[in-house]
DNA sequence: GATGAATGAGCGTTCATTCAT
DNA sequence: GATGAATGAACGCTCATTCAT
């Protein structure tokens, strides 16, 4: 491991550790690995990061803090429930499908267990659920969204369908462009998979936005 | 240790192995203590299993072909894409959310690596991928499902929003019913979240049935 | 395995054993392995033998009582120490050169530990010696064979030669007759590596019968 | 633990592993029981060591890649086959006589497979093998030894006769001085058991060198 | 006598973490 | 700050032995 400029030691570690995260997976990564990996002694890690546990759960804190910022900033200049949730949609689908690696580490090894999913769910997801969840609702107030719909379960099911797509894409394991699936996922949301004259789309209305529907996590 | 009847010590592994991988997650779960709740010696888990990991992987394949057996004979009674959907949506969740312990090893404990998640991806979600295809095809062909929308893109977006509801109710740990959703779902599956007079809904069809939307996972 | 008469269980299973233990060695044996080659069940084996070491310890004393007993007979219509101690030699070499199994058992597995050592040379190796140093004696008495060799280290010399003859056809592995090894050996026990004619065969001759050379084993 | 010197730490754990197994044996002696008689952690062994039978494997070629040479060395001195096949012996029971534990390892625990007498045979003993046989080969030429006798014979029997003489001081566990039998065991090796005016000695000569006597081992 | 399912003690090895240098 | 040798707790798995049938 050839020594960058100086200082940036812990980014090395952090990128060191998404590689062998995401190729071994956090249990059977080893410190030491991550530590040649990047360059450093494996004493060194313990420089900068309390524990392994600690380097997976900063890489994600450092990430996500950084990308719901920008994705917020991006919003910015967009107009419109429709498309805001196109902008939220390709920002997610280009994060995580410009680096395969991260992907797998936010799409598989982050998800170990109730504890780092507990924090996960806490945290960023609780933060950008509010994202999504205010452009819901925006979009209804606007008119531009159907009332009938719970905003809870119209959020949850925005990033369940993102998520499953960058899951699927991580496992597949193909060079796909993930991007490209941001607008005919959004048009799916927004306008539902049934034919809009069908009858069957009418037949079985949401009669009752129920509790659970509004359950936070 | 209570001797309780007979024969059903390969069930009793398996009922403790999900309280225990529900609770502590799969590697931090240790095999004495899967034995000493099924009331076996820790070396009678191995007259019935390879290994630890076989536990798991046996708790969800014999889960699964159960489950996706009996998905397919409910579904033999009712007519309809948009009603069959449902009874797919309903009976995920029924499954899923009858056992919290249950749906927390298939929600969080099998997708801690991505050794588990191919072989999972492999088997059993590929036949419930293949179960919910065809019932979008068959929607399509019958004029009640848009053929604009990829039958793979529907696909995995329909299983996505199960999975991220289950995956919520999980987390949450609240004593919701997670079966009341299926309506609610549904609904916004079929006739999507915007309002349909809104010219926004319209307002970026999906243009390209990308590549990757067709890509098998 | 065919269920051969009744009763020779017993015989059966040490002989399952011999074979077992030659393959996998004393410790990798399994004695549920020598129980399905010898065709009985795990828990029979521990009707005729107490443990595995048993097992082990029984198919050394039961071989060689026999096989000493049958020496002795073989000596009794020998005449002549040079005559008898080839006697001896051919039937050590063909009772172990007759069956490999056997001769790896006693040249490599029985010497695991030198618990068994203690024990091996304190029954049948005592008496294999008494029976070896009770013809040298002999012979010296009736001066055919030289005073000045202690009668101990004579002994042990014998043994030594034979049992390194074994233990090499064992190593090597090859299909050698084992047997044609006794002329050759006693000639060279007898009549010694030198040249009578040499100086050098008198160089150093045996001043002092060592105490060590005595000690019993 | 007291930390003694530095590096030592190797020998350290070699010495202790000596004891150990020369107490214990190989199989029942606990890499912990080592560590601690080291005076090391349990996992210092593995910075070391490959494994428990790597510990084995280097005691026996580090001590003999030492005594092998030095006995090449000791050899340069002495003129003539006799003489030569004493220092051989003497070195050989010096070595083996002056460290029971260690000779406990050599003559009892290196033989209980046939993977480590296999092993043991095809490296060191070869070596140890082609050193005496030189020195009967040049014996012969010189005419001081007999050409009747096959090298290979004579270098096992001299072999042979060593390696009971170890043995047994082993098992007998006597204080006795091992080195004191090189000369009387040397005599019997060159002039036999035989007197040289007996008949006997002469009754049955070497007919055949048979095959079996050329095996290598 | 014979069975074989069940037992559970026992241990080699790994690897996250520490700390003297 | 940086190092990396040393630590030692932790655990999955095996298999000789038992005993209810």
């Amino acid at each position: 491991m050839a020594r960058k400029r100086e200082g940036d030691k812990r980014r090395r570690i952090l990128a060191a550790a998404t590689k062998v995260f995401a190729k071994k997976g956090y249990f059977a990564a080893k410190v030491s690995e991550i530590a040649r990996k990047a360059g450093v002694a494996d004493g060194t890690i313990y420089l900068y990061f309390r524990s392994k546990e600690d380097i997976l759960v900063s890489l994600f804190d450092e990430v996500m803090s950084e990308h719901v910022e920008r994705a917020r900033e991006e919003l910015g200049a967009v107009e419109g429930a429709a498309a805001r949730l196109q902008a939220i949609a390709s920002h997610h689908l280009r994060v995580l499908g410009s680096d395969r690696d991260l992907a797998v580490v936010f799409q598989v090894e982050l998800r170990q267990s109730t504890k780092f999913m507990e924090r996960f769910s806490s945290t960023w997801l609780r933060s950008y659920f509010d994202l999504v969840g205010e452009v819901v609702e925006q979009g209804q107030r606007e008119g531009v969204l159907r009332t009938e719909v719970p905003i809870k379960l119209a959020t949850k099911a925005f990033f369940g369908i993102l998520d499953e797509m960058v899951t699927s894409w991580v496992i597949a394991g193909r060079e796909t462009d993930l991007t490209l699936l941001a607008g005919p996922l959004c048009d799916l949301f927004l306008r539902g998979a049934a034919h809009p004259d069908a009858a069957a789309s009418r037949a079985r209305p949401a009669l009752q936005p129920v509790a659970a529907a509004r359950g936070g996590r």
